[in-house]
DNA sequence: ACATTCACATACCGATTGGTATTTGAATGC
DNA sequence: GCATTCAAATACCAATCGGTATGTGAATGT
């Protein structure tokens, strides 16, 4: 393994519990075991490094989601693909310390713009993946035709952050497994007959 | 108005934007235009300063919801009343910089307990209120009965936070105005007949 | 065998951090 | 009118911040 991706495996956690003024370069050299030398051999300073880490738990956390829809046919199938995966959601980043995606996306806004935009750019992509599949759900006949796919999309995504937001707060997974179970229940009352 | 409440009117919104650790006493005495010998003669220091923020974005953030529901009757309209209240949220806490309890439920988690503590209680609290509205409803005959008090009220929750989140991640209160419509059609469908 | 390279360590930098000790100055009590 | 009080300003502190310049040592090429 290269040293950079190294870096990554263990600075990525710190940067998403401690949030990018948090983490400081004392905590990066002692969480890698390296030196400063090391770690602007690596990344070009502070920032860079950090919008790497953001990357980085991105990968872990959510590009495994990305190719379960993508290798799932049907519009049906691949929402509960999403709420399936959506279930093992707190085991799975409960070591790096919650949703990236929500870290970041409330960590950076005022203090860090191009992080921030990262964080918004993948919420964006989320939802607009969302409301592409309700849509051709919609075209396919698999979906009622009076749905609306963007709002469906924004209720959804609400209910996926939401519902990490309180599980990491209350270190309850509950709040995810009840949003999921509604989500689905919700899915068959939209299925067209 | 004492010098210790102008400076919270101030410095509250630094905080909520920033965070605990991006928030300096530079920062402090720079939007109050005070020295740091008034800041340190009014609060023991800069978490006593930051807590006190955290109640003081909390009571201009929350504590009138808490009002309304409190002077409103019966468990359907308290519940409407909230929706109605989260419909202006956006606006309400726009400068303020965003719901503080999800900023500093997020933020704090792993550097600052005690403040995190605050927070992770005020989400309590309102998940308890929630569900005491619902069960008192289900008892008043009001609701129906096969509810499930706590996981509705995990639901309403979630939905709040989760919209609040997307609303302020892409400066667009549709979001929340769109998981406010679909509480208030999903109250509808729990009245009892 | 020797020069070169390059990843990493060490040593150091000015600036900023949160916090404190001292000073100031206006109001208060007598 | 003089001493006291007290909020706020000033001046200062060690520690830490992100970042950089230099040193080092093992691997590489020839």
């Amino acid at each position: 393994m290269h040293t950079s991706e190294f870096i990554l495996t263990k600075v990525a956690p710190v940067f998403n519990k401690q949030g990018y003024v948090g983490t400081s370069l004392a905590d990066i050299t002692q969480t890698t075991g390296l030196t400063k030398g090391a770690i602007y051999c690596n990344f070009a300073n502070k920032e860079d490094l950090a919008l790497k880490a953001f990357e980085f738990n991105v990968k872990t956390a959510l590009h495994p989601l990305f190719r379960r829809i993508a290798s799932t046919q049907g519009a049906v199938h691949k929402l509960y693909a999403i709420t399936s995966y959506q279930r093992g959601y707190y085991d799975l980043v409960k070591d790096l310390g919650g949703c990236p995606m929500l870290r970041v996306g409330v960590d950076t806004k005022y203090i860090n713009p191009s992080l921030f935009k990262q964080a918004e750019n993948l919420s964006k992509k989320m939802l607009d993946g969302l409301a592409a599949i309700i849509e051709t759900g919609k075209q396919n006949l698999e979906l009622k035709q009076d749905l609306n796919a963007l709002d469906q999309a924004k209720l959804i995504l609400t209910l996926i952050e939401g519902s990490s937001l309180l599980a990491f707060t209350h270190n309850d997974d509950s709040y995810i497994r009840n949003a999921m179970d509604f989500i689905d229940k919700e899915i068959i009352t939209k299925i067209k007959n």
